[in-house]
Formats: C-alpha cells, structure tokens, sequence
DNA sequence: AGGACTAAGTGTTATATTTACACTTTCATA
DNA sequence: TATGAAAGTGTAAATATAACACTTAGTCCT
C-alpha cells in the first residue's frame, strides 16, 4: 500500500439477482426492463448498485422487493464479477445472487411497468452488462448443485406430482429420465410423504400429490447425498 | 438510483487469498504477519486492497508474487465477504480466492520477513478480520469439489506413490479409505500411469512411482466424475 | 353402457459399483 | 538369515443403477 488510503475507496458495487422458477415444464430466469441510463431501455437481470453503508441482504432484499413483491426468498451468493470495464461509469464491482423461486406462492403482484419477463434458460436474448454471463454461471451452478442436493421445495407448490418432480429435474439438467427408476430413487431418500389428496386431471387417471418430508429435506440440503 | 451517483463510488475493495498445500500427510493453509495498520502484528490470510483499475487476477498474481514468489498460480474465486463493519477504514468487501499448491515445486524464495506459516488445518488461531470466516469457507468448497473433481495434480510433486495420493484424499476428506479400494478406484478412473523409477523408502520395500495422466486429469477436472 | 383415448402407476432382472476383509512381497537392518 | 516395516494384491457379498412394457383409472364421446 504506497497510494494514500483514499485512493482505494472509489469502486462501487452492485447485486444482481438470477432468479429461477419451474413454469410449463422449463426452467425460467427473470429478465427486466431497464429503464434508467446507462444501457436504458437495455434488458438485463434484476439488480442495483449498493451504498457504501448498505448490506448484501438488504440491497438483495430492496431487489426483489421491488422486482416480484417478495422480501423473504431464500438466495445465495454466487460469484463476484469485477473485469475492469464491465460498467461505462466506472469500477463497479457486481455480486451475483441466485435463488429459486415458486411463482405462484411466491409472488403477491407485480407492478407492471416493469415489464419483468419469465424467460427459458435457452432462449435467453443478448442482455446488458455481463448479465448473460451471469446467469449462465449461475445455470452451471445449480445443474452441479441438483446431483447432491435435494431440488424443488422452492419451486414446486405445497403438493405435487411425481411427474411433475421428474420434468423438473429433466428440465433442470437437461435429460430424460425412466419413470419408475426416478420414483424408486426419490422414494428410498425419504424426501416425500403421500398425501390423502389427489389431483384429478384434465384427461387421464388422477394423480397421487407428494408434500416434502422437510426433516429429511433439510438433512440432505445440508449434508448433501 | 436516488442519490447523486458518487456516492456509490465510496467503496474498496480487497482480495485474500487461503492457500492450501499438502504436508506431512496434513492439509495446511497459509498464514502470514500482519505488517501495517489495521490490525498490526495480527495473524491474517495474504491479501491486499485493490486499487480501482487492477484487477482481481493482477491483484491475486501481485499477492502471490510477494508472498511466495510466484505469479503462475491457479486459484480460483471463492466468494465475496461484504459485512458492513468487517474493516475498520470503512467499507470493504473482500473477494476471496483460494488455491492448492505443492511446496516443493511451487515456491521459490520466500522472504523471512513475511513471517508466513503453513498452519494445520484444525490448529488455525484467531485471524485479523474475518478470515477465520474465509478459510472455513474454503475448506468447505475444497472438501466439496474433491468428491467429484480429481484432486492432486496442484497439491503432490510429479511422481508420486498410492499411499501419499491415498493419505491427501485422507486428510482433505478427513476420512480413512481402504487401500484396495482406494488403488482401485484411482486406476478404473485412469487419471495416474505408472512411471518407470520406483521409490526407495527409509523402511520397507520400494514403492511404485505414478505420474498423473493430465489428459485423462483434465477431462474429469472439467466434466467432473 | 361401452369403447377409445389419455395419462398415472407399478416389478423384475441384469449389470455395475461399492464395501468388507487379511495375507504376501520386498526391502533394510541387526 | 531372521526380524520388522511398509507396499502391494484378490475375492465375494451387498448395494445401487439401468434397462425394460404392461396395467390401472379416469374422461369423453357415441
């Protein structure tokens, strides 16, 4: 350190948020609209720049707050991005968050100004900044997190399907699974209890709905497989 | 965005760096003497402010450069560390990276003045800052990656024998693994070949020398097991 | 009421992987 | 050449994974 202290307090930071729900069978990440300068007008992911006396949580919090309606999701830190002319304005360094989320309960209403899309992972258009980078570290995170962790307490209502369980993690890793195969597995981990309820269908033979065991849930979310 | 934009640009930044070598059949980390304010004398991780137009890689490369001599490094990120009231000149958010090296081939010349140490895993003292927090941190990704990732080629000299591939895994995982198994396990994976020299021990009889085959190495490095 | 259609649900066998387990070989030293 | 020390090696049982197709329960239409 031979530059006086000063010199050292002039980048500024920022949080960005990848957010992920299950709709129709795909995986979906939140894309808004900016609509301030710079890259006005420009789509890109949720995010802000942070005051100096502001924490993580809180500007994450602010976010989606402001984005979806909803201070109280579950999000972890997923890497810092820094290159040196990533931001016209100067040095800003952007901490990415991602989370996973339910749309249906966890959502109140959405302003629609903000033009929020729900878009599929491979459809993702050219965003502002670094933010397609971003969500695609993010993408590469989760896939590797989905083989030791369990997956979908955050993104599947109360009561679900085995069928719906089964295109959720199809869609997230990207491949098809044998049916009775991908039931016994889930079955032997305990992870799921019967419900006495059934969803009847559109067509076909009703379904059997599974709530997560959240016991077993969080001993494997914490120790892993 | 309500506040004049320079206010966001109040805020340092700074890298540390946990790295990791493999010793005496025991997993250590670096730690060196805190020369300078804040926290003089304090034991702390090496680490250093950033100026705003360096970047994290110059940043990394300057630390390793003073601190063991070497600028050729992997290392990778680990995560970011933003509290509020984590350093006492203001707000700083620490990018912290970590690394494996091999003492012997790694390291040049270090200087005696930095006062490093290379300090068991489960014997680390109270740390400056929050870098207790780090390497706990660190240790947690290492013990993670190691289960579907190979591990060694940074941490062992060129050749080595089965049992010291076999005691690293021991004390990354900190766990006893059958030999048989072990041995058979690494061979079905294909990541060693066996080289011609063998090696005379002090006691006992010689030990067949294996080298990593790095292309095998690099596929399961990047694909994962 | 019955047939056609749709989607849910269910078992078995073969193969691969993991675990458990103990003695033999080779070398140095006394 | 006997002893001690560490390296090296094989087999069988148990468990996990992978491959594979039919039956059941419901709706809708005539």
């Amino acid at each position: 350190m031979n530059e006086p202290i000063d010199e050292y307090f002039k980048t500024a930071f920022s949080v960005t948020i990848s957010l992920f729900i299950f709709e129709d069978g795909k995986q979906k990440v939140l894309i808004i609209n900016n609509t301030d300068e710079p890259f006005k007008n420009a789509q890109k992911l949720p995010g802000k720049l942070v005051k100096p006396d502001e924490s993580f949580e809180d500007a994450c919090n602010d976010i989606l707050q402001k984005t979806i309606n909803n201070q109280k999701l579950y999000i972890e830190q997923l890497n810092a991005f820094g290159k040196l002319y990533r931001h016209p304005l100067g040095r800003v360094i952007d901490i990415a968050f991602c989370g996973l989320l339910n749309k249906k309960t966890d959502i109140n209403e959405i302003p629609e100004k903000l033009k929020h899309k729900w878009v599929e992972i491979n459809e993702i258009p050219q965003l502002a900044y670094d933010h397609n980078e971003i969500i695609d570290m993010a993408q590469k995170r989760l896939k590797r997190r989905i083989k030791y962790r369990p997956i979908g307490i955050n993104l599947l209502p109360k009561s679900f399907t085995m069928d719906e369980l089964q295109s959720l993690y199809s869609s997230f890793l990207g491949k098809e699974f044998d049916k009775r195969n991908f039931r016994r597995k889930i079955f032997d981990l305990e992870i799921v209890k019967e419900v006495t309820k059934v969803q009847l269908n559109k067509r076909g033979r009703k379904s059997i709905l599974y709530e997560f065991d959240t016991d077993q849930y969080n001993i494997y979310n914490k120790a892993g497989f």
